[in-house]
DNA sequence: AAGCTATCTGAACATATGTTCAGATAAAAC
DNA sequence: GTTTTATCTGAACATATGTTCAGATAGCTT
C-alpha cells in the first residue's frame, strides 16, 4: 500500500501540524515520538519527513508561526488613543488571543529550552517585539503623566506574566465569562499603573 | 570494582537529587535519561535504584520537597499585623525564596503533566495551600476595607503570577538588586489592590 | 582476623527513538 | 490510455531508553 485514497500534500501538511501542537502541548516535545504524531494523522512516521525536515524543525515552526500570528494580529488590532485606551486594548486583546490558542501559547513558553540556540534566538526576537510593544505604551504614559511606574520594563514584564497566568485556570463554561475575566484583570492592570 | 572509595547513602542520596534537580530543571523531565544523571553524581544507572524505586518518583520527590519547604518556610515567616503589612510581606517572602531556588521553582511548575495523576493530586493540593494563604490576606484586607480587588481568587491567581514572572528574567549582578525588585513588585502589587 | 552487609558495577533485557530509503500506488498530465 | 509525479508504506539503521540483577568489594561489626 502507499498513497491512499485522498491523501494530499495541502491536507497532510496541516494535519502534522495541528498533530503536533496538540501532543507537544499535552505531554512535552521530549516526550512525543514522531511515530505518535504520525499515528494521529493516520500516516506512517516516514512520511513526515515529506513536509519537515526533523523534529526540531516541527517544533520551531510551531512556535514561530504562533508568534508571528500574535504580532500580526496585534498590528491589526492595534488602535490610537491616549495611553489609558491603548493599555486597556492591550489588555483585552492579550487575554483574549492567548485564551483562544491554549495549545500554541503553551508550547511556545514551555518548550523554549528544547530549541537549538539559533532558534531560540528568533523566537526571543520576535517575544521581544511583542513586550516592546506594551513598553511603549507604558512610557508614553509615563511620559503624560497619566501612568507611574517605578521601572518600565519590570512593569511590562509584570503585567505580562499576570496576564498569561489567565491561561493556566480559565476555562471556558467555569465561573467567569471572558468579559469578566477582562473586566478583573483591566482593573487590577490599571491599578497597578496608575498615577 | 563495586564500592568505590569513600562512597556512602548519606552522601550518594542527595547528591542524586541535587543532580536530576540540576538537569530536569536545564533539559526537562522527559529529555533527561537516568544514565546522565548517573554520570553527574559518577555512579553506573543501576546504582540509582539503590535510592529511588523509579523516574517517576524522584520527579515527584523533588516537586514534594520543594512545596514543603515553601510551606514550612512561610509558616516560621508569617506574620501578623495588619492587611497590608502582611501582604507586603507575603511578597518580599515569595519574590526572595523563589529567587533562591530557580531549578525548583521551573521543575515545580513546568513537570506538572510528567506526574502521575495521583502525583500531581498531591503537588496540587499543597499548591492550594500556597495560594490559600494569600487569599485570606486579601479576603481580610476587603473585609477590612483596605483593598478592594472585583474577586479575591483571580487577585490571588493574577498576584501569584506577576511575582512569579521575576524568575523569568531576574539575574543576580543584573541592573536591579534584589531589594530594588521587591520594591517594584511591592509597589505594583499594593496599587494592584489598592481600595 | 573473619564475617557480614551496604553499596556499587557491568552486563543484559525488551522496547523505543529519529531518520532514511527503495519500492509501491493513486492521482495528474499528456 | 499511457506516462509521469507526488505521496505514502514498510522495513531497516544505529543508538538510546528505564529497569533488573548476579556478582564484586569496601568498610563495619564482632
Amino acid at each position: 500500500m502507499a498513497r491512499t485514497q485522498g491523501s494530499h500534500s495541502d491536507i497532510t501538511g496541516p494535519r502534522i501540524q495541528a498533530a503536533a501542537l496538540e501532543l507537544f502541548a499535552r505531554h512535552g516535545y521530549a516526550a512525543v515520538s514522531m511515530r505518535q504524531i504520525a499515528a494521529q494523522v493516520g500516516v506512517q512516521a516516514g512520511a513526515l519527513y515529506n513536509y519537515i525536515p526533523d523534529k526540531q524543525t516541527l517544533l520551531f515552526r510551531l512556535m514561530r508561526d504562533h508568534m508571528e500570528t500574535l504580532l500580526d494580529t496585534r498590528r491589526m488590532q492595534a488602535g490610537a488613543g491616549d495611553p489609558e485606551a491603548r493599555l486597556r486594548d492591550f489588555v483585552r486583546f492579550h487575554i483574549r488571543f492567548h485564551l483562544e490558542r491554549p495549545d500554541a501559547v503553551f508550547i511556545a513558553y514551555m518548550e523554549l529550552r528544547n530549541l537549538t540556540p539559533e532558534n531560540f534566538a528568533r523566537i526571543e526576537e520576535l517575544r521581544g517585539d511583542y513586550e516592546r510593544d506594551l513598553q511603549d505604551i507604558l512610557r508614553d504614559g509615563s511620559a503624560a503623566g497619566v501612568f507611574s511606574v517605578p521601572d518600565t520594563k519590570l512593569a511590562t514584564l509584570g503585567v505580562i506574566a499576570m496576564l498569561n497566568g489567565v491561561n493556566t485556570w480559565y476555562r471556558s463554561g467555569g465561573r467567569l465569562s471572558l468579559d469578566e475575566v477582562e473586566a478583573v484583570y483591566w482593573s487590577m492592570v490599571r491599578k497597578a499603573v496608575a498615577a
